[in-house]
DNA sequence: CCAAAAGTGTTATGAGTACACCCATGC
DNA sequence: GCATGGGTGTACTCATAACACTTTTGG
């Protein structure tokens, strides 16, 4: 069962990575080129975030989770709604209209910005069809539409996200050390933590189980390994009205 | 300067406002009522929150702005664009379609949802062209369309940021006592907070002005009057990133 | 003088913060 | 044996939580 493109509706993806070697956090990009019909000029020559129409027969989330898997092949990654985004001008400027001159493309669209959540070794790039590569959320490349922005508030989410919910753990394999954990937080707030204390707390938790098991293959002294249990968490959670304000 | 109707994009806006009588948080409705032609059948006749069409050439933002306007003349309000809700059957129950027959609605819109905060004695009621009536969120009547998920999740979404930004203050009067905040957040929160620790802690807040005021016209013992500065809110505050997982 | 709500202090506990060195391993 | 990152302990401070009675006022 086919179904038709509403017009003026899009989601867009915006696909964090977490990069366990270079302890960078990564947004997935694809490229724009376009060059003019005799080859003189580079009409377009940016990056945006993959998108596409919602369908009239889907919600917004399975709209979102589509154009994830046309992208990277994933599915049931975290995933969150994070804001819509509807400004008049958002897709006029010079460069934005001449690639959306042939596109089916309402100028006023308003996009439903969704984030994911994974491990950049996930995603396969070879022959990925849209020419999708990492970059560092910390050096974005030239961003076509309102994509810049985009990318920044959800990062402020996830900043915000990741403080009071154990997302961290999507963006790390299923066994980390400690210090991968801590790394992934300094890498996403940008701030530097004690690692006695840090390692302290996180162990005390119970739904960070250690397992028997050490890093294997490293240069280094071997690091014990643990992984989370969201069962665990869910059972030990309680909400806690902490006013602080 | 005159815009024309987006028809499959809407914006709708919940409405919470605090009473300080009954302490109670409440949502600005609007009736829905619509009998057969011979009369003898009610057809509709439940609530809904207001909402419009976007227009071609204005902003989310401007749009939320402008409904929240018409219904209860205020601006500058609080104001937070909280999600987008777009399920493909999310305006085709029996009713609503009989509703929104002869409007200009497509079937399938999207809309994104905002929320409001203020007290309720700053809206004037009486005259009010939609017939628009407070709601405790707690005893919510019949409600059209999605509306009830809407105001759910609008209340869920208040609840976590009332906790880390100080919003409440937006709920209450300029100058409040200790006890309207402690009230404020018990009924909101849906908890119960010692007075004599909220007391420390608020009073040792410096953005919490005492005035050299006490309550007016109250049958019994009068209670000092604070207020809420949030310059100096602004200047004090420091983002903390207490990781709480 | 009575009813009602305002206002007040102390202690115990737990969490966060600051801080520097030894240890285990691979090479 | 040495370089590298893994791993450890203590003391201080501050915030929270638990808890019950007195004070002030209006009527």
């Amino acid at each position: 069962m086919t179904s038709k493109e509403i017009l003026n509706i899009s989601v867009d993806c915006v696909v964090f990575g977490y990069d366990l070697n270079t302890k960078a956090l990564n947004v997935l990009l694809i490229k724009r080129y376009l060059e003019s019909e005799d080859k003189k000029q580079i009409l377009v020559n940016d990056h945006v975030l993959t998108g596409y129409h919602v369908l009239e027969n889907e919600t917004l989330d399975q709209s979102a989770t589509r154009v994830l898997k046309e992208l990277t092949g994933l599915t049931n990654l975290y995933k969150k709604q994070f804001k819509a985004f509807g400004n008049p001008d958002r897709l006029t400027n010079e460069t934005d209209l001449i690639w959306i001159k042939d596109q089916k493309f309402d100028k006023r669209t308003i996009t439903i910005a969704y984030y994911f959540l994974l491990k950049t070794e996930d995603v396969d790039l070879k022959n990925n069809k849209y020419d999708a590569k990492w970059f560092p959320t910390k050096n974005l490349p030239k961003l076509g539409f309102d994509h810049e922005k985009i990318i920044k508030e959800a990062l402020e989410d996830l900043k915000t996200k990741c403080l009071s919910e154990p997302i961290i753990f999507e963006l790390l394999p299923d066994k980390f050390t400690i210090n991968d954990v801590q790394d992934a937080y300094q890498s996403i707030l940008g701030i530097e933590i004690d690692n006695r204390n840090f390692r302290r707390k996180l162990i005390n938790k119970k739904y960070i189980i250690p397992l028997d098991e050490k890093q294997f293959g490293v240069s280094k002294k071997p690091a014990k390994l643990y992984m989370f249990s969201k069962d665990i968490y869910e059972k030990v959670f309680k909400k806690n009205y902490l006013i602080s304000i």
